[in-house]
DNA sequence: TTATGTCTTATTGTTGACAATCCCTCTGTT
DNA sequence: AACAGAGGGATTGTCAACAATAAGACATAA
């Protein structure tokens, strides 16, 4: 959570993290038309820099943009975020290979103290999906950087995450779930600190798809509705 | 190669197609610093739009801008190179599983018929690298769109693809390489003309495998120098 | 009443000028 | 001769006004 040369970052810079936080905390619904002027005044930019920071969202998915027709935040469908799943199991499971490879053990430690205020994070906020979110998020950041693969962990933390985040702010994780993930982050732990990276791979695998499913059956449930 | 309303595309759009192209076709190199005129004379742009078009680049990768200091085409360096190979590998060994399950038999049989014109075009330009290129990026695209999965497709035909065909340009393929290349995209094609996800999945990520191995002899034999 | 065509208006796209910042060179000192 | 510091110059970041376009409203006709 360290700021450091916030001083040092560009107007556009500014725009680009206040929108990309608005757009996944859902200041900015999916699908919501959001004029320029509007985002200037709210922001207190100039359109100059805004629109540099548009281009930047727009290229990374999270706006769309029709010639001056002007700027939707992105909706995705119900199918669209399975599919991310589909696409966050196959890199992911990449990540904790690589990240079974390379991490080192200092990492590896502290990785296995995050789990451990994570456990506490759930005991004492039980219920409280907010928390367990960002424990989730921790954990997989960590896997990703951990992979030393600069390319996919610029695609899964800057790209990938932001869209899933998106609807995890709405979507409310099922009751024994949290307890159920902690476990499968740390028997993935396990397997990165026996530097076994087939089964690093396989648990992580198995761990998005678990909460892919847990996602479709909300939504057959009806209770997430895209 | 069809252009279709060119006219309405904003002067960004311009400037980002002219800036993609010029990196991936190297006529701005690896490193290189550009100037944002210099840039503006280049392709008859102002400063407004190019500016748009360079966050848009930034954000994908193919650029890397330090505030006040400039922006410069990115470089990446032989370990990097094959990062993003192993990346290729999950990915697309996705995208022809869910090509398996979804393309139409129209597509297929499109996709067969573009194996026979690859094939004669090896023939008449053996040994010309650049059209084997461009046969195995017609391939690779068919079964990134034809996975159905938007996201899976934009990430690889948006982010990936342009960045390793900033080395294809470059990098001669060996010299039985396209023929043995043709032969495993045609077993991909077939599993997936049975519907049979597991083994196109598998065989796409042996063939991906491949290439990497491939590169990676190339660079031992110090013939790619980055 | 509905559909269509035009026109107004507000919004987006673009431009050129202004301000802030960093890089490079030149000078002076050790 | 080599290194450090300061200043000039060039380049980047920002701004506000202008032009172009699409959306929406209104009126007319079927």
């Amino acid at each position: 959570m360290a700021e450091p040369q916030l001083q040092t970052q560009t107007r556009a810079d500014e725009a680009f993290d206040c929108l990309q936080t608005a757009i996944v905390k859902g200041d900015l619904a999916p699908g919501e038309k959001i004029g320029e002027v509007e985002l200037c005044s709210r922001f207190n930019l100039t359109r100059g820099p805004l629109r540099e920071a548009l281009g930047r969202l727009e290229s990374r998915g999270l706006l769309v943009r029709r010639p001056h027709a002007g700027v939707n935040v992105v909706s995705v469908s119900a199918e669209e975020l399975i599919e991310l799943y589909r696409i966050r199991e196959v890199m992911e499971g990449l990540a904790a290979r690589q990240a079974a490879e390379r991490m080192t053990d200092e990492e590896i430690r502290d990785l296995q103290a995050t789990l451990d205020s994570h456990e506490a994070l759930i005991e004492e906020a039980q219920g409280q999906a907010y928390y367990q979110a960002e424990g989730d998020y921790d954990f997989h950041h960590r896997i990703a950087t951990g992979s030393r693969n600069t390319k996919l962990a610029q695609m899964l933390l800057g790209d990938l995450y932001y869209m899933v985040r998106m609807y995890r702010y709405r979507l409310s994780t099922s009751a024994g779930r949290p307890h159920m993930a902690l476990g499968e982050h740390r028997r993935i732990v396990e397997a990165i600190a026996q530097r076994d990276g087939d089964l690093a791979e396989f648990l992580m695998k198995r761990h998005i798809n678990a909460a892919r499913q847990n996602i479709e059956k909300k939504i057959q449930e009806g209770v997430l509705t895209i």
